[in-house]
DNA sequence: TTAAAATTGGCCAGATCAGGCTATTTCCCC
DNA sequence: GGGGAAATAGCCTGATCTGGCCAATTTTAA
């Protein structure tokens, strides 16, 4: 039996999914909340399964409900509901810990397929949804950072052992040359990275996925 | 009326694809081959708007499908397909740019409807490959790996801003502290993560996602 | 309440780095 | 063949960082 607790300010949404779970041979609403002020202490005593969790709610909104559910019941189960695909909050959501992502306009099946879903390990989401995280993710390594700040191939090397920690001398060793040559690039990759200090170099380059 | 080309090793899937795009109203199927060896010619005289694209074929396979359709018709979509969930070229294919991941065994409307997802600008998957895509994204879905090496608040503060590629005066600055005492706390966060320099600092603590 | 840990401030010597300069050799492209 | 970029090597000065040391205060935990 699935336990399902419902978060969203709607009282008649709140019912409608409250009646459509009923509907489930084995799922069952064990609470329905109008926010998250009181979210710890409304799931002590039973601690739900899934999450039905919207987004945009007076009080505590959904996605500080999602920080909550994370850090005091780690192993439930949250499913996102907002009006648009485009929710700039979509990514806090995820990144927050939530486990799938349904627009409140889906079809009623479609709901009751992602509480399934998330029951077994996936995370429902709609493909434009899917299309924004896959962006997101592959942004870097898909646009070809490399040649942005246009690092000659020795300068990408340097970089590469600066990145790894090494000093210097740790690197004109691993390169076999001189500590002056490392000492050139090293002004060369500052001048056309615009920074001033190794760290700097570094923090640049793995932000924005260089090496 | 959308245009689909067929890339599969099996004949008899092939024809069931074919079979299956004959029936809507608004697809054809303007090819099908049973690899991807002849990719840039086979597509030459008429480009197709989405690529049904097995992964597993024999000679030229579907990743380097993947990569040659993007380098030669890069506003083809492009739908991998393949019998395992858990396949390790799952990440390959997104990354080349596949823009949607269906099973083999999905019901046809599945797959149909993945056909107007990505025409739509989506990206079809299913929820296990969305959570793959998600863990692989956040990278931090169980390890908290904050405490890692059990660094203090404000030693956490300093790292930082080391991160930022600030200096020793910077972060002083930054946190209205002494300098001395930023040179403390920075040894401090050097003996717990043995390290010797701040950008091997840096590097650990942007890899190992402490930040 | 007491002990431990964190935070703060300070000093100093030696090592390292940042950024200024010049110069030679190699390689690629026009 | 010539121009230009890249890679190499060298020097120097001042600034910065590393890693020892010590000690006061505050916060946290036992």
């Amino acid at each position: 039996m699935i336990k399902i607790v419902i978060y969203d300010d709607h009282k008649a949404r709140r019912e409608a999914l409250r009646l459509l779970v009923s509907f489930q041979q084995d799922m069952r609403c064990i609470g329905d909340y109008e926010d998250c002020s009181d979210l710890v202490s409304n799931l002590k005593s039973d601690p739900p399964d899934v999450v039905l969790m919207d987004i945009h709610m007076p009080g505590v909104d959904g996605i500080e409900g999602v920080k909550l559910l994370r850090k005091n019941y780690p192993d439930t189960l949250i499913i996102m509901q907002t009006i648009f695909e485009d929710d700039d909050n979509l990514f806090n959501c995820l990144l927050a810990g939530a486990n799938g992502y349904i627009l409140k306009k889906a079809p009623n099946e479609k709901l009751i397929e992602g509480i399934y879903d998330v029951v077994n390990g996936g995370a429902p989401m709609t493909p434009a949804i899917a299309k924004r995280v896959l962006e997101h993710f592959s942004k870097k390594p898909s646009t070809d950072n490399r040649h942005l700040y246009d690092l000659s191939r020795r300068e990408m090397d340097i970089l590469g052992c600066l990145v790894k920690g090494y000093s210097h001398k740790m690197i004109a060793a691993e390169l076999f040359i001189s500590p002056f040559t490392v000492n050139n690039h090293i002004k060369k990759i500052y001048q056309k990275m615009q920074v001033h200090s190794v760290s700097e170099a570094v923090a640049t380059a793995i932000n924005k996925k260089i090496v």
